[in-house]
DNA sequence: CCTAAATTCAAACATGCGTTTTAATTTAGA
DNA sequence: TCTAAATTAAAACGCATGTTTGAATTTAGG
């Protein structure tokens, strides 16, 4: 017997769907509750505002997500030596279980961080920070120890370059991946990206600085 | 004696800096034309419309930097032997002399370029495919030298991951300068990023795929 | 069952956008 | 200088957005 979803969820997971492919801005709430079969005022009803709603569907991941990288850093932390792969590999299995939350957890949560830091930076930036600043200090600590001769700033740009590789990846993996398709004929799933860009993250945080 | 501007001439210089700084979507044409002191409807006079106008704005730079960029290739292609690192090399002039176009050139044109796929990737795509496609063609010639063993698929992939981070490191360029310069102490000028870019990106295509 | 709270609904509101219109004004050529 | 074209100007248009309103309806507790 499945539990009737309520309105607030119908939101939800309609707005986690539109969001992630075609970006916050660009998704009106009119869509949204279209799609959630659903009154266009239950979402300032239930949310009180677009922004709130937003946030609501961010959360609902990185509280997932936070935690269980969180845990897979500790146990790298054992480690005596680290390098910048095992690093990266860290988010991968954090990343799959996302598909337990949803079935395309993995993708939406990707395309959402991705068009988060591009639409709304200093926004996301400033959330992930109060929300989930300890996992975000554990994350620089470990790279640092991967790399120890790396200075904090080059590795404080190298991170974000690395964030922006992702998001990048994200936000046009859909366009990419037909054009991929198209030129070469090899299908790649939008979770498989991952796979790609890890090795290219690794290799540019172990760069020699110039 | 300097040739009064012309009112074309005010609105794709208040319109290009508008861009470069909040994105295309994020700019009104009420904003551009109060910046440049010109009357609402002469962007639609002029160019016909929002769209024509951001056309205007990336063709004044790209119809430098295109040529310029070619140049470099094609000398570079003379070397017998080429690496990744000396690809990249190849934009540094060609964007430096952007500042001949305009002061603040190099730093608006990434951006503008950075926001450009960020917001709309097929536009642009398909723009500097039709009008510079053969020195997109060079550049993957150039790059399958500097790599030969990455297979066409990869090495596509880690093109765009390199446009990509390119594109962030611009679009959210002046936030985390912000944050590097409290952080650290260290300002950093919008044109110095890519001295921090590019090793990260060479080390990245260079990386072992997997 | 009855009532009060919670929720849904249709409609309207206020705002900002790109664009168009129409008239006034400036510019340039015969 | 006169006239026709080019340009500027103010105003309004049509549309889409997020939000609010107030009444209708459903839900839950005594």
């Amino acid at each position: 017997m499945v539990k009737r979803m309520t309105t607030k969820d119908k939101i939800l997971d309609a707005a986690e769907q539109l969001f992630a492919e075609h970006g916050f801005e660009q998704t009106s709430l009119r869509q949204i509750t279209a799609a959630a079969e659903v009154n266009l005022a239950s979402v300032n009803y239930h949310f009180g505002s677009k922004k709130a709603l937003i946030q609501a569907v961010m959360a609902r991941y990185l509280d997932v997500f936070m935690p269980a990288l969180q845990r897979q850093f500790e146990q790298l932390a054992q480690q005596p030596v680290i390098n910048s792969r095992q690093v990266f590999d860290c988010f991968r299995e954090p990343l799959r279980e996302l598909a337990t939350v949803r079935k395309h957890g993995p993708t939406y949560f990707l395309s959402l961080l991705g068009f988060a830091y591009a639409e709304i930076q200093g926004h996301l930036r400033r959330y992930i920070m109060t929300h989930f600043g300890d996992v975000m200090q554990l994350l620089q600590v470990m790279m640092h120890r991967a790399n120890p001769n790396l200075s904090p700033v080059d590795m404080f740009w190298r991170l974000h370059f690395v964030l922006g590789t992702l998001v990048f990846a994200q936000v046009s993996g859909r366009a990419l991946r037909e054009i991929a398709a198209a030129d070469f004929g090899e299908s790649v799933r939008a979770d498989q990206i991952i796979d790609k860009l890890i090795p290219f993250v690794a290799g540019g945080v172990d760069a020699a600085v110039a």
